[in-house]
Order: structure tokens, then C-alpha cells, then sequence
DNA sequence: TCCGGCTCAG
């Protein structure tokens, strides 16, 4: 009887009792408020069912109602519901509001029902902005961008204007389609849009500057992304952790970590937060910089970030892919929470070291408690059970993997198929996988056969897999280079000749080394240089002292990966120029005795360094960890953990 | 009244 009483402001914060029109002040019983108000409570208390029920005996719903409605069928996720309230929006002659037809687009996009959000577009005929905006938003979220990009030019052809959030909408969408069309159309497409973005006065907004940065990125260009970065008028976390981001994942990870820095030392008040300690924690992880990783740790720590799931994840795997594999273990275990993502680093952070067994191990303990396997975990533990060379555990797992998880195997699992089974000498069975699959192999697929080809010196089958790579990915250097040295392997020169003549006709982008190593919490990045630098001279008076000692000890230099047709001096000069070689020299240089040593690479390790840090090992009794690539190769006393089979 | 930017596993 109270309610009766209360004026309607108050009445309105009472709609959570009105679960049923029984428990409606008299007042509104049998009045369509009343109802309403219902409908609103079931919403509210996700009883969608009820609130449907009452629905069809509702005379008059409201558009608050029916917003509700909408809101509860994306909530439960049912395309059955959604429908019934759709057609009693239409019945109650609400088909052409705009707001609705906004809320019901992105319902339809949330459940997946592309056709029926198209419908719903098609049949509104005055769409204001929010309308065309819910169609770019849920076209880019389906993986649909392709199609963003026609809209958006009938909606300007139509005297439409975009605002702030149109533009963030479309450049994504440039990203989506990224795989689809072609790299070269996307970007360009990105540069068209960027033209808009400034002629329409929104090169000071923060949201459609940050997504621009963060699209230039996705391209790769990290050039084009730093240009709109520095030019921002006004710079928030989040538009300098795109930034960040953008270095690590583009192949620039020391930048990442001077920006971090940059964004720590000379802006006042902006404090990093989860993301930007992923994506910084992600850049000491590219670097193998375990000591930069353990201060920033510290700071997740202190800060109460250790509750962000992605946070601890990227932690673990920072662990794991530095070598410091036992203490990504600890944090891993100590996780209260963990989900598909913290299990797969740990099981790829077994699989970079070679410990097949663990990661299958890791896995089945996931499924033990009832986590789903992502695509990716299959990639990880194939992965794993490659560098261990586990031919039928591997196989097993990729049977079982449609079998018994539901996961549709994609190239990338067909190339560690093809992986395993050309590491483990069964060339043939590997080219027959390719031979029979049901999707196109592509690059990663031929790429993982020639690869093993090098291994076992296949000269016939590398030159049809090489003859597919040079067809559908001419510009990778990387495919040119390891034909090259097949052939060098086999001594067929003029075969080497005549891959080097087809790098310089077609104007290939050498691949330049890369070795970077942390000394002393500073990272030191090293190039590879067919010359000898002299800037290197106290580097280099140590290693070829070095050299002379294990060359004692039985090392013969492995001149056969230099592809020169010169003399076996000049080969040897240039082996000595390999970045990892420098690095090692460098971190020997500055490190303490019994200290481990860490090296990470950008390509994969040739066979002289590999040979030439075994020896190294021994002589100087020292732990050295390089990672390439592929894996992390451990070297104690004369040993590496790959077993020489990498 | 309706919508935004950056992140982890391969």
C-alpha cells in the first residue's frame, strides 16, 4: 500500500519487486505501465522466459521494454527468443524506430544471425547515424569487415556524416578483411579512410587515433603508426600502449621497452595498466630479457595486477620463453584462476624446450579439469611433441583432435603435422598429409617440408616444395635461403648460384640476423655482418681467442652454411661475424663467472654457432641459452638439449 | 536514452 503513494521516480526504482503483475500496487494492475514494469523486473532477473510470456499478454510495450528484451535474448544467447521479441517489435508497429532497430542489429550480430541483422538494416528507411554504426560494429565483429567498407561509401554517397566512432568501426574493418583481400588493397585502404579522418576535423580525437596507430600496426607498419603516435596532440595510456604494442609485435621489441620508459619518465601522471604491462612484459619476452621481466613483475605485483588473468599469462610465458622455465612453473601453479590461454603457454613453454613428454602431460591435465583445447593448444602440443620427435603420440593427438574435442584442424596443424613427420624421417608420409588434405596447404605446410628436407638433405622433394613457396610467397627471403643451403649441403654450387641470381633478379629483402642479449638489466641488440665490424675489435679479439682454444678441443668450422663460392678462410672470417657469436662473445665479456648466459635470435641458429656454443660450454664451464625461432637450446658442458636435431 | 581505442597462448 506504501508504493501507492510514492511519487513515480521511486516507483520506477521499485520495478525489481514487480515480478509478477500480482505484486503490482493496485494502481497499476491491468494498466500497461503495470506490465511493462514486469516485463522490465523478469528482464532485470534474467527470468527471459516469464518476461516473454507476459509479453504476448502485454497490450501496449514500451520501447524501455522492449530495449530490455533485446538486451536479455544477446545475454542468453538465444536466436529463438530474439525472434519472438523481433516479431512483437514489428507487431507493435515500433519496426521503423531507430533506437530498436539499433539495439536489434547488434542483438542479431551478438548471436551470430548476420542474415536477420542485414534484414533488419534493410527494412529501417530513415537510418540515422547510430543504425549505420550498429552495421559496422557487428560486421566487423562477425568477420565480416569486407563488406563494411561498400556501406560506408553509400552512406557518404547518401549525404550521411561519420563521426568518432564510424571511423573507428571502418579502420578496423580494414584489418579484417586484411586476410581476406590482400595486404597491399587493406592498407591503402587504411591511408583512404586515414584522408578522412583529417579532412573531417578528427585528428585530435583520441579513440580514432589510437585505432589508427593500432590498424598501422596490424599492417605492420610501424612507420605509419609512430607518424599518427607522435603527432597526437594529447596522449593517454592507452594510445601509448598501442604504441607499445605495435613495437612488439612488429619485430621491434627493444623500442617497445624505451617507450615504456618514454611513457614512464617524461609524461606526468600516466600510469601503465594491464594492457601495457602485457604488452611491455610481451616486448621482454621477445628479448629474452628475464631481468627487465622480473622488475616488472614486481610492479604487477605490487600494483594487484597479478589478478588480471592476460597479465599473469604473459608472465608465465615470459618465464617460460626465457629459459626460466621452472619459475614460469611457480607462477603458473600459483594462479588461482586459469583459463585455455595460461594452460597453452605453459604447454608451448614446455614444447620450446624440447620437453614433449611434460606438454602432453600439461595437456591432459587440462582436460582433466575440463578445459576446452583451443586451436591453439593442438598447435602447442603438436608443437611439443615435434622437438621431442613423439611421431605417435603426435599422431594420435591430431586424431583426436576432431574425434574427440571438435577442433577442425587448420594449416598450422597440418604443418606440424607435416613437421613431425618429416623430422622423424618419413618425408614421404609427409608429402602424401599434404597430398590429401581437404584445404589449401599453403606456406606454413611447405615450408614446414622443406624445412625438414634440409634436415635430411632431400634434395628432390625440397626442390617441389620449394618450386610451391617460390610461387605463392616469392617475397620470403627465408624459403630462397634454405633451398640454398640444401643445395650447398648436397655441393651442388651451381644450383646455389642459380637460387642467389633469382634472390638479386627478383630483389629480395635479405633477412639480416639479429642476436640480442641482456647485460646487466641493458639490452644489447648485435647484426650480422658479412664484414667484420671493427667497432666490434675487444668482441672479436675474444672470439677468435676463444676459437683457437676449442678449436683444440676438435672444432672444425662448419664453413658448408656460408653460401659463398670463396675460400675457406674468407668462409671462416664470415661465420665469425654471426650475430649470436658476437652476442655470446659480448655476455661472456660482461658477465660472472658460472653466470648463465642468454641469447635470443631472430632466425633460425646455423649449424657453426650451434657447434661453435657447444664447444664454448665446455670450455668455460658455463650455462648458455639461446633461443632461435624454433626452440630454446640449452648448452651445458658440450651439450645441447636439442640434441643436435633442430 | 543507443556505440568506441590498447593485451596473453601459436
Amino acid at each position: 500500500m506504501l508504493v501507492y503513494h510514492l511519487p513515480k521516480t521511486l516507483t520506477r526504482l521499485c520495478i525489481r519487486f514487480f515480478t509478477h503483475p500480482s505484486r503490482l500496487p493496485p494502481h497499476l494492475q491491468h494498466t500497461p505501465t503495470g506490465s511493462n514494469y514486469c516485463i522490465q523486473s523478469l528482464c532485470q532477473q534474467g527470468d527471459l522466459k516469464q518476461a516473454i510470456h507476459l509479453l504476448t499478454q502485454e497490450p501496449n510495450p514500451n520501447i524501455q521494454t522492449f530495449e530490455l528484451l533485446i538486451h536479455s535474448c544477446s545475454i542468453k544467447n538465444s536466436s529463438f527468443d530474439a525472434r519472438t521479441v523481433h516479431k512483437h517489435v514489428i507487431d507493435n508497429g515500433f519496426d521503423q524506430n531507430p533506437f530498436l532497430a539499433t539495439k536489434l542489429i547488434g542483438m542479431y550480430f551478438e548471436l551470430g544471425l548476420v542474415e536477420s541483422a542485414w534484414q533488419v538494416f534493410d527494412g529501417i528507411c530513415n537510418r540515422n547515424l547510430f543504425v549505420w554504426n550498429a552495421l559496422f560494429k557487428g560486421l566487423v565483429k562477425v568477420g565480416r569487415g569486407d563488406e563494411v567498407l561498400g556501406m560506408y561509401r553509400r552512406m557518404n554517397e547518401g549525404g550521411g556524416l561519420s563521426d568518432s566512432f564510424t571511423y573507428t568501426y571502418v579502420l578496423k574493418s580494414c584489418v579484417a578483411e586484411k586476410t581476406g583481400e590482400g595486404f597491399v588493397e587493406g592498407l591503402d585502404r587504411v591511408k583512404e579512410i586515414h584522408g578522412h579522418v583529417l579532412r573531417h576535423g578528427y585528428w585530435g580525437n583520441l579513440h580514432v587515433m589510437t585505432t589508427l596507430v593500432d590498424v598501422y600496426a596490424k599492417f605492420g607498419c610501424v612507420e605509419c603508426a609512430g607518424f599518427v603516435f607522435y603527432g597526437m596532440p594529447v596522449k593517454n595510456v592507452v594510445s601509448w600502449t598501442a604504441m607499445i604494442a605495435c613495437c612488439a609485435k612488429n619485430g621491434k621489441p627493444f623500442e617497445a621497452v624505451e617507450l615504456f620508459r618514454e611513457m614512464i619518465v617524461e609524461t606526468h601522471g600516466l600510469v601503465p595498466n594491464s594492457v601495457t604491462m602485457v604488452s611491455v612484459i610481451q616486448a621482454c619476452t621477445a628479448l629474452c630479457a628475464v631481468e627487465q621481466g622480473r622488475l616488472l613483475h614486481g610492479y604487477v605485483l605490487r600494483k594487484g595486477l597479478d589478478l588480471v588473468l592476460p597479465v599473469v599469462n604473459a608472465l608465465v610465458s615470459m618465464y617460460a620463453r626465457c629459459g626460466d622455465l621452472d619459475i614460469g612453473r611457480r607462477v603458473f601453479d600459483q594462479m588461482k584462476r586459469r583459463d585455455v590461454v595460461s594452460w597453452n603457454s605453459m604447454i608451448s613453454g614446455y614444447g620450446i624446450h624440447g620437453l614433449g613428454k611434460k606438454a602432453i602431460e600439461v595437456f591432459e591435465e587440462m582436460l582433466h579439469c575440463g578445459i576446452q583445447p583451443s586451436p591453439v593448444s593442438f598447435v602447442s602440443v603438436l608443437g611439443a611433441c615435434s622437438h621431442e620427435g613423439l611421431l605417435e603420440e603426435g599422431k594420435n593427438l591430431f586424431e583426436s583432435m576432431e574425434r574427440d574435442h571438435g577442433v577442425y584442424p587448420s594449416v598450422k596443424h597440418y604443418a606440424c603435422l607435416v613437421d613431425l613427420l618429416g623430422r622423424a624421417n618419413r618425408l614421404d608420409e609427409a608429402a602424401k598429409v599434404i597430398e590429401d588434405m581437404q584445404i589449401e596447404p599453403g606456406p606454413t605446410v611447405w615450408g614446414s617440408l622443406l624445412g625438414s628436407c634440409r634436415i635430411h638433405c632431400n634434395v628432390e622433394l625440397a626442390e617441389s616444395a620449394s618450386r610451391r613457396l617460390f610461387e605463392i610467397e616469392p617475397e620470403n627471403f627465408g624459403n630462397y635461403s634454405l633451398m640454398a643451403e640444401i643445395y650447398a649441403q648436397a655441393e651442388m654450387w651451381t644450383e646455389v648460384k642459380r637460387i642467389k641470381n633469382l634472390i638479386e633478379a627478383r630483389g629480395i629483402q635479405k633477412l639480416t640476423g639479429c642476436s640480442w642479449i641482456e647485460v646487466e638489466k641493458g639490452i644489447y641488440s648485435f647484426i650480422s655482418a658479412d664484414e667484420l665490424n671493427p667497432k666490434n675489435e675487444v668482441v672479436l679479439a675474444l672470439l677468435m681467442k676463444l676459437l683457437t682454444e676449442i678449436k683444440k678441443m676438435g672444432y672444425v668450422p662448419h664453413t658448408k652454411v656460408v653460401l659463398y663460392d670463396t675460400s675457406e678462410e674468407k668462409k671462416e672470417s664470415n661465420l665469425l661475424g654471426h650475430s649470436e657469436k658476437l652476442a655470446l662473445a659480448f655476455g661472456l665479456m660482461n658477465s660472472n663467472e658460472g653466470e648463465t648466459i642468454r641469447i635470443t635470435k631472430n632466425l633460425r641458429l646455423c649449424e657453426d654457432c650451434h657447434l661453435v656454443t657447444k664447444f664454448i660450454s665446455k670450455f668455460l664451464d658455463r650455462e648458455i641459452l639461446v633461443r632461435d625461432v624454433n626452440r630454446i637450446h640449452r648448452f651445458r658442458d658440450g651439450v645441447c638439449s636439442c640434441g643436435d636435431y633442430w
